[in-house]
DNA sequence: CATGAATGAGCCTTCATTCAT
DNA sequence: AATGAATGAAGGCTCATTCAT
């Protein structure tokens, strides 16, 4: 039997582990959004952060966690967003026209990211759990906001399908399926917007 | 000398090319189906089918080429049932029924092969590719039905709006989502139905 | 995100599951003795059988279920030539003299199988059980040859201290204990012997 | 400006060298007895003993060389306890009792630890050096020990193969080997003690 | 003296793919 | 056409060890 032996490399140090976490979540939601969820591993998010492999366990348990901390963060930042602009007031139009704008550039940007957490969410209980969540939380600011703006009381359900309408088509813009179809962004915006604005109008459409 | 021969499995299976790749596609689309297109392989699939390893590369070049194939007979399952039901006539709103109804049993029954279809879609050509026509012949289809109905005319982003907002959230009651969300069934089902039978109605909503 | 993509190398025949699984114990067997159970892994042991590392997998669960193998052929290997000896007869002395040649060839030739099965006995309930299923074997056995040579009744304790006595005196002269110690092998044997004629024998030693 | 400091842990242990030291030998015989040498790392002794992974290097080498050094104050520890026995005196009876009892206390508690010890033995030189020292010591004292109870001459081999008997059932007895095995403690203890009596005895057993 | 974040070689394991039979 | 043993690149994760503070 041979005794065993080794030697390790230098350590080079880099920050508190808040920072380190940051920038590894950073990195995770780049490379997830560029490569997806199956298409990278830990080693390669933590080269990507300028780490070795190893820091990665050091504060994730797994590739499943960083998703989940990346997806939340970005996720948070979404809501900040929103939120800010809602604080602008401003008309049924103009909300309408704020929030599809700000959604449309967010799925834009994290289109890759979405797509992993779509399919995760089917096999994750977790993800599914946090996706949900938010979802309560978009019906909810949507009834605020439809109270706010006077329009007429709505089921739940008309809310549901409203969101899942600007969801999915947000994310065909994204995706470039709008345009492969020849369609045209503009007219499509303006639906959406029309919807949205009829969803928390006071008025009837004409 | 006693010479050993020894059979494993069932025995040899013949059949036409045609009939063993029949197989395997039965046996993937059940597998993805059930396990995600990251959650089997291609051995697995062979043995579901029936047969060793070695066959699957008989008849597919790789997993995705089969992933292909099974989605390719979904689609084309589901295509035949739609243009089914859509000869044996009616009007709008009993057209916007079963088209709903088909796909809510659709989506129910072959909802994980969607959520990886939908995965794939984002990261390979030729998935996307075959996707993006099925949107087509359904634009193209939708067109027809409104032209027989007597609809008015519509911009193609409308009926574009239409598809999405039908296949989301027929994903999201297949996924449950609707029901953890709190939000029945039936009424999200009337508004589904009366969205699509305004789109295809000649006559105005009151 | 990026579509994935693989090629794989050539592959070899090398026999039937059966073949291949001794040739792997085999290395095994020969590995752990050399290197210790914790200074090798399954890579190397498929490697030094003549396999990939892949196709250790194929035959067993992991390192641990190798190396019981490893272990129930070696041990199975020492009984078969323990009950051939025994089967050519002979008084107490004689039987006493093979059974030390025997224990000792084999303690020297697995000295490092041994030492590692002996570290694995205190952690893996399983080698444990085998473990222990042997030593009851050894006791039924010891017991069996002393009612053949007429031996006078003893506790079954009696018998375990032998045992034990055997098994550790060999593996002192495997390792190099004994030499080490400056005490010479002749005398130990002739020590041993006479404390195993004794327990086997009918006449009371003078 | 605020200057942040952060405070992780306990306070800083501030201590002698030697201070330290003990500490983490005393907390490696713990987790080594506990867990095996393979079953734990350098880091969790460390913490375990409150100090940072750090600090671990600063006193030994390697995970080898705290083991050594857990292994020789384990050792000590039984030397100490033994010489103290032994100079009460008392016959042959008397101190085979008394050393049986000992070193069954002693591999009882320090099972974990013994086996490591075993299995280290085997691949690393400097532990085995120091463990037959040991060896020789205790054979020094057993003639030792002889010569004062007026027991007849006997050879160097003698005294090893009872050493070898007296560890490997101390041993089974620590391991729980013997009660797996269906046999009493009593009948056995009372076989090594006369074995050991008549070893060290001036009168011939009757 | 002590800290603890960081390191990175290397072991464990999977699975898409090949090829001799 | 079918088989299935074999492949081996590569991803997952650990842990002995270092060094800047």
């Amino acid at each position: 039997m041979r005794a065993e032996r080794r030697r390790r490399g230098p350590a080079r140090r880099r920050g508190t582990p808040e920072t380190t976490r940051a920038r590894l979540v950073a990195a995770a939601a780049a490379v997830f959004n560029r490569d997806g969820y199956h298409g990278t591993d830990s080693n390669r998010i933590a080269r990507t952060a300028g780490y070795a492999p190893g820091t990665f366990y050091l504060h994730f348990a797994d590739k499943r966690a960083i998703f989940l901390a990346a997806y939340e963060r970005w996720v948070t930042t979404e809501w900040a967003a929103i939120e800010d602009e809602l604080k602008a007031g401003g008309g049924a139009e103009a909300i309408a026209a704020r929030i599809i704008a700000l959604v449309l550039e967010h799925h834009r940007r994290w289109r890759g990211l979405r797509t992993s957490m779509l399919a995760l969410v089917a096999s994750d209980r977790e993800i599914q759990r946090f996706y949900r969540q938010q979802r309560r939380r978009q019906l909810r600011m949507l009834a605020g906001l439809r109270l706010r703006l006077g329009g007429r009381a709505r089921s739940p359900e008309e809310g549901a399908v409203l969101l899942f309408t600007l969801e999915r088509v947000c994310d065909a813009v994204a995706n470039g399926e709008l345009r492969a179809l020849g369609l045209g962004l503009k007219p499509t915006v303006m639906l959406l917007r029309r919807v949205i604005r009829d969803h928390l109008s006071a008025k009837p459409r004409p």
